[in-house]
DNA sequence: TAGCGATAAGAAAATATTTACATAACACAA
DNA sequence: TTGTGTTATGTAAATATTTTCTTATCGCTA
C-alpha cells in the first residue's frame, strides 16, 4: 500500500513513526514529533524556523525541546540569542548521533515497507 | 538501545510504531492503537476482552473500530449480539489480510531495530 | 543607543480528547 | 419469561492539549 488503482487500499499508506522510551515503565522518551523536530532544527538551525516548517506554535516548539532534553537528562541542543540574526539553534554531537541512528532506521524501514506491501498485494491479487 | 550500563541510553528503547494514512491528504486512516485493537480482537473475538485488555473502556473500542472502517469504507469485524456468550467480534478476510500484513511488517521491523541498535553503539563505543 | 530577530517562559483562553453514565437491543439458556 | 454478557450509541462531565498573548533577554548592526 498504497495499492493499485482499483484496489481497496487505493491511495492509503502504510506508514510507521520512530520513538524513544523508557523500557520498563514504557514512558515516551521522545515522540516521532520531537524526532522530526530535531531533523528540522538541524536542517535550519533554528527553532522558530522548525516550528514554522512542522506549522506548530513556537511555544509549542520550545516546549517539546524543553521536554526531550529534561526525559533524556542530557542536551540536544546548543541554543544562543541575539548576535546578527537574533539568535540559532543546532543540534549538539549528541543530538547529532540520535538523528543519525533515527535516519539510518528509517532507511531500512524504507525498504522493509516496500517489500512487505510487494508481498501483500502478490497475496490479495492471487 | 536500550544500551549497556553506563551508557546514557540505558533503559531507553528505540521503538516504532505503523499505522495507515492516505496518501494525498495524509490523513489517519488506522493508528497503531487501533491496529493493535485489531490485534486483540482477533485474540479474544471480543470487543469487550480486548478493550478491557488495552485498558481502554468499552465506549472507546467501539469507537475506534467505528471509525476504522468508516476510513476504510470497508469492515474488518464480524459483530454479533446476544446468544450463550452474549454476542462476540472477529475479524473478517479484510480484517485478518490487513493484520498479518502487519504482523509482517512488524517482523521485519524489529529486525532493523536489532541490526541498526547494534551499528549505533558500536558508533558511540569508538 | 535604538532596532531587529531569535530564544525564554508564564498564564489564560480555546479546542480536543477521554471518560463516565445511562439506556437499549439481542439471542440463547435456565 | 427472566437473567446474562455482549454489542450499540447518545450525552454530559472531566481532563488534557494547544494556541494565543504577553513580556523579557540577548547580542550584533546601523
Amino acid at each position: 500500500m498504497a495499492g493499485p488503482k482499483g484496489s481497496k487500499y487505493y491511495d492509503v499508506f502504510l506508514d510507521y513513526s520512530i520513538f524513544l522510551s523508557r523500557e520498563e515503565s514504557k514512558e515516551l522518551v521522545l515522540t516521532h514529533e520531537q524526532f522530526q523536530l530535531l531533523l528540522l532544527i538541524e536542517e535550519f538551525g533554528s527553532l522558530t524556523a522548525a516550528a514554522k516548517k512542522m506549522d506548530i506554535s513556537y511555544r509549542k516548539a520550545w516546549e517539546l525541546v524543553r521536554q526531550s532534553e529534561l526525559k533524556l537528562s542530557f542536551t540536544l541542543i546548543d541554543k544562543s540569542r541575539g548576535g546578527r540574526d537574533g539568535g540559532h539553534s543546532t543540534l549538539n554531537p549528541d543530538g547529532k548521533l540520535l538523528v543519525d541512528a533515527y535516519r539510518q532506521l528509517r532507511d531500512e524501514f524504507d525498504e522493509s515497507v516496500k517489500r512487505v506491501v510487494k508481498k501483500f498485494f502478490q497475496t490479495i491479487n492471487k
